[in-house]
DNA sequence: CTGTTAGCGCGTTCAC
DNA sequence: GTGAACGCGCTAACAG
């Protein structure tokens, strides 16, 4: 390993002082056409490359972001980084991601902004995390598909009640009467506006609220069969389920067909978020959309401007997409046998 | 947006000197007990954070690691970013990823070489590329889930050929003789080797290659779902599929269906990887495990080590881990009447 | 148009 | 045990 080349080395090779070689190199106006080609010159035969580190260090700059997610491999996330690492790079910012647990957050936060990180995108937070004030960090913060109990801070998200609804009036509309409710931790906003929004919709459509049919809390494959199995061996079983994430309305495909009931025959799915994989045709999951790619772009512009200076938000801090239906083969008109 | 308070803010409180303050903060030995107790009190009451920036640029070291990928949302890559993440974390290293085409492959290295991170991960790359030359950067590069054809880099994988053989055993002693094969690009090594072990499983068992019978490309539903078509139309159509990735096999589980055929009563599908979706029981696919888990582990903990001097890989810069089988519900024995 | 001087925030000699 | 001085690699301010 030889040592690195600085502009020292450049400045000399080209016989100009080391401000020139950095004046050449971030594109200065006024500056002699010849010594401009002896100092490139100079750059290529040594391969000189800028330290991007002592040039933070005195822009006060780093290009960087941070974005903080819960679970890298959960699909909606996988699907919503690449979006932002793909954006971020073509206004030149590098992101850097961490995948941590809500509780760890803050100390997140905190190790985020000794890296001197321009910006931080969070993607899942609970609902009433006290310690999100923009004004407690240097840099600012955008929320998106969640939001915090505070209206102070960015935030973009689908309007989930609204989701919620869009589901629940497609199943009435087929027919069904009874329809269980699955979701994560409530904790999260996200998973609490599509419980409002299934409760709300309940009553619109006149139907009872029964909590035997709801399921909401961690992730877990073995708990959510065990659910499932519960619900599905009773009389009076729902005929359809409404699954608050597709990642979570996949395993209760799994979880159903394992009780040997035919999807959509027999008992109907409708997720939530269009992930990628939900559109195969082997799973065919009717869905609702959170716009993603909307969301996850708008998220990554917003923080951008904001870090630059300049927002896009108009007169409010939160931004409500608009999420619509997509209906696709695991859902039906109910059963005829059942009606009897 | 009030100033940054910096060590000198601190060591004026403290009433010590900058030196000291940095040196309580990086845990010296031979230090006065109540000045220390001083110097925590002054950078708790003023809420100080070092400025690793700072600390970078003198120490030379940003713990900072760059991941370069194809795509975070194949789901073989956000299941192995979520491992090296959270094993970077630990080891108190943050990681960068980019996700970069193979074409930009240099570009991005360069770029990553600017920003000084420490060592770098790469997960996808041409078989052929010229440019990964370990002496050409000056940090350390492990590949893991693919290799170039030069000795002299690190890489981690799983042994590809066995993995093909595994398969067509399998689909062999179940009675198929017809065996497609489905895969990404030739040029990228891990399909080429599954590519090639394929061809010496069928000679292995006396089976006749039909290049009909072989799709490899650029991944796109829409060209495979033709290709699957135009298969299951022909008279003397295959009876089992293997294919290289599971994310394209659930693809391929969605062509077949959509053209009427059931799996695995009609026809049998293996995968392979071993995605985390595949053992969810709608899908329930048999593929073969790449030890994605200690693929990932040991590729970010060989680059650990690496950066930080000792090596842990023996004699060979090459490792390889053993492939196993996991048979689910996507294979059977062949039907009946196909025999006749 | 170009060079000189100073300093970003910190860690590391070397004295005391 | 502690402080003063120097420098990591670069750019901003001020001359000329």
């Amino acid at each position: 390993m030889e040592k690195r080349i600085t502009v020292k080395e450049v400045a000399n090779l080209a016989g100009v002082s080391r401000t020139t070689v950095s004046r050449v190199l971030n594109n200065f106006p006024y500056i002699n056409h010849s010594t401009k080609q002896n100092v490139l010159a100079a750059v290529k035969t040594l391969g000189y490359e800028p330290d991007q580190i002592a040039r933070s260090l005195i822009k006060q700059k780093t290009r960087t972001i941070g974005l903080i997610i819960d679970d890298v491999s959960n699909s909606f996330f996988a699907e919503t980084a690449k979006i932002i690492i793909k954006t971020a790079r073509q206004y030149n910012y590098d992101v850097i991601i961490n995948d941590a647990k809500k509780e760890n957050l803050d100390k997140v936060l905190k190790k985020l902004q000794e890296k001197r990180v321009c910006g931080v995108l969070i993607g899942s937070i609970v609902r009433n995390h006290s310690n999100i004030i923009m004004e407690e960090f240097e840099f600012p913060i955008v929320l998106y598909n969640c939001d915090v109990d505070r209206s102070n801070v960015y935030s973009i998200m689908v309007d989930n009640k609204k989701g919620s609804f869009l589901a629940v009036e497609h199943l009435y509309g087929l027919g069904h009467r009874k329809i269980a409710f699955i979701s994560g931790p409530l904790t999260q906003s996200t998973f609490y506006e599509r419980f409002i929004g299934y409760l709300q919709s309940l009553e619109h459509f006149g139907l009872i609220y029964d909590q035997d049919l709801v399921y909401s809390g961690q992730y877990s494959y073995d708990h959510l069969f065990e659910f499932v199995k519960g619900l599905l061996s009773r009389i009076d079983k729902p005929t359809c389920f409404f699954v608050s994430s597709d990642q979570m309305a996949i395993d209760v495909l799994g979880s159903i067909s394992q009780q040997g009931f035919d999807i959509p025959k027999d008992i109907s799915v409708v997720g939530f978020d269009d992930i990628n994989i939900s559109s195969n045709p082997y799973l065919s999951l009717t869905t609702i959309s959170n716009e993603k790619t909307e969301m996850a772009t708008n998220a990554i512009k917003e923080l951008i401007n904001l870090i630059e200076g300049q927002s896009v938000f108009t007169k409010s801090l939160k931004i409500k997409l608009d999420p619509t239906i997509i209906v696709r083969n695991t859902t039906c008109g109910i059963n005829a046998q059942d009606s009897f």
